[in-house]
This record gives structure tokens, sequence and C-alpha cells, in this order.
DNA sequence: AGGACGATTAACT
DNA sequence: GTTAATCGTCCTC
């Protein structure tokens, strides 16, 4: 195993702070766009009830149990993709979502994907337009971000976090909602606005 | 075989 | 502030 991918074998909420910083280079369609990640969620496999991993393997989670320093890309709301960068060890099934970011190449290319978004700040501004920046999706599940002749590469993993990185709640999950596994880089214009977890559920109303 | 529910977004009032 | 869009996945018959 290389230096680089011993550095992803670690827990989601040990990496994700260190990812932020970091940059997301992808080649999908033969355009070149890269983004430097804003804000991250950290979700933990096993031990962690919001994971998709939680309740074990499944065709759909197959590569969070595979080896670190892979994309994993679900499908979300019928609409979106939404990416994960593979940590801990093989085996595990930890991930780090990406939640958002700044372009900061290709940004001609980002915008002709994103035509809805009006300001440059919010075009990688939440994990489904991030991936549709990067235009991640089926075709790039499992694909090795390590790997120098990926279509999609992460490069600039840090060491030690950056300053200004804060933690919180993560966004959007009606479990585990008060696990501080959401780090973002503070007052970063590209970072989403916090939305409480725990949508309303259906067709479960007060039985009396 | 059937149905509930999303690690969301954009467009409304 | 609210809500529609839209379908794969997973759980329960």
């Amino acid at each position: 195993m290389t230096d680089d991918r011993r550095t992803l074998a670690t827990s989601a909420v040990r990496l994700a702070p260190r990812l932020l910083g970091a940059v997301v280079t992808s080649e999908v369609g033969g355009q070149t766009v890269a983004i430097r990640l804003t804000e991250v969620e950290a979700y933990e496999g096993a031990a962690d009830p919001a994971s998709h991993a939680f309740r074990g393997p499944t065709t759909r989670t197959a590569v969070m149990f595979g080896p670190p320093g892979h994309l994993y890309c679900y499908f979300s709301y019928g609409m979106h993709w939404c990416a994960n960068v593979v940590c801990g060890v093989d085996g595990t099934a930890a991930a780090v979502l990406l939640r958002a970011g700044r372009v900061i190449d290709g940004l001609d290319a980002a915008r002709a994907r994103r035509p809805a978004a009006r300001r440059d700040v919010d075009l990688a501004r939440g994990p489904a337009r991030l991936a549709g920046c990067l235009a991640l999706g089926s075709a790039t599940n499992g694909v090795d971000l390590l790997d120098d002749s990926s279509q999609v590469r992460l490069t600039g993993v840090r060491s030690r976090r950056l300053t200004g990185v804060v933690a919180g709640p993560r966004v959007g999950i009606s479990v585990a909602t008060q696990a501080p596994w959401r780090f973002w880089l503070a007052g970063d214009p590209t970072v989403s606005s916090f939305k409480a977890g725990g949508r309303r559920r259906r067709g479960a109303g007060p039985a009396d």
C-alpha cells in the first residue's frame, strides 16, 4: 500500500477535517474540472446508524467496504448523485461525503454543467451540486482516486487540519443527528447553509 | 410484490 | 417559510 493510501486508512471522523483544502480533479467527458473541498461529513459504517453501510454490505455499498482511496457514488432522491471518499482499512466501511467546495479549475465546464447556479460560489455548494460540477455518477463509482490514470483524483490531503476548520451536526439525516461529524471552513461562502437533520416523517403523524 | 424513505435541489409563497 | 420532482434501495409482507 502506498503512503498516500495509508493516510486514508483511518476513521472517517479523523480523516474528514484533513480533507478540507484538498483538491478533487475530474476529467470525465474530456473536460477538466477541479474543486477545493470546503465542507465534508464523516460516516463511520458499522458504528454509525446514519451510514449507508450500517446494516452491512449490499450491492450499493460494496465500494465502501473495499480499500480506502476509492470513490463511492450513490443516487439520491431519484434525481441526484453524491460522492464520498472511502477510508478506513479494507473490510471496514468508513467514508467521507463531499458536501461542498470551490471550483478552482474548469470554471466554464462547471458552469455549463450547473446552469442553475447564479454565482460561482454556488456551483459546488451542496453535495449533489459538487457531484454535478465534476460529472460524478454511476460511471465513476469505485474509481481509484489515488491512481494517476483515473478520471477522478484526490490530491493535497493534509497531515494536519487547516486552521479555521469547525465542526457541527451533519445535515439531512434522521438518526445520530447530534454527532458533530460535519466539518467546514469557517466563513467560506461555498459552504452550504445549515439545515437541521431529520426530515418530517410521512404517514406517521400523531396517533391521537 | 408492495411500499416507505431518503447523506437533495430548485422553485415557489 | 413550503413543496414537488423522481426512482433506486431496502425492509416487510
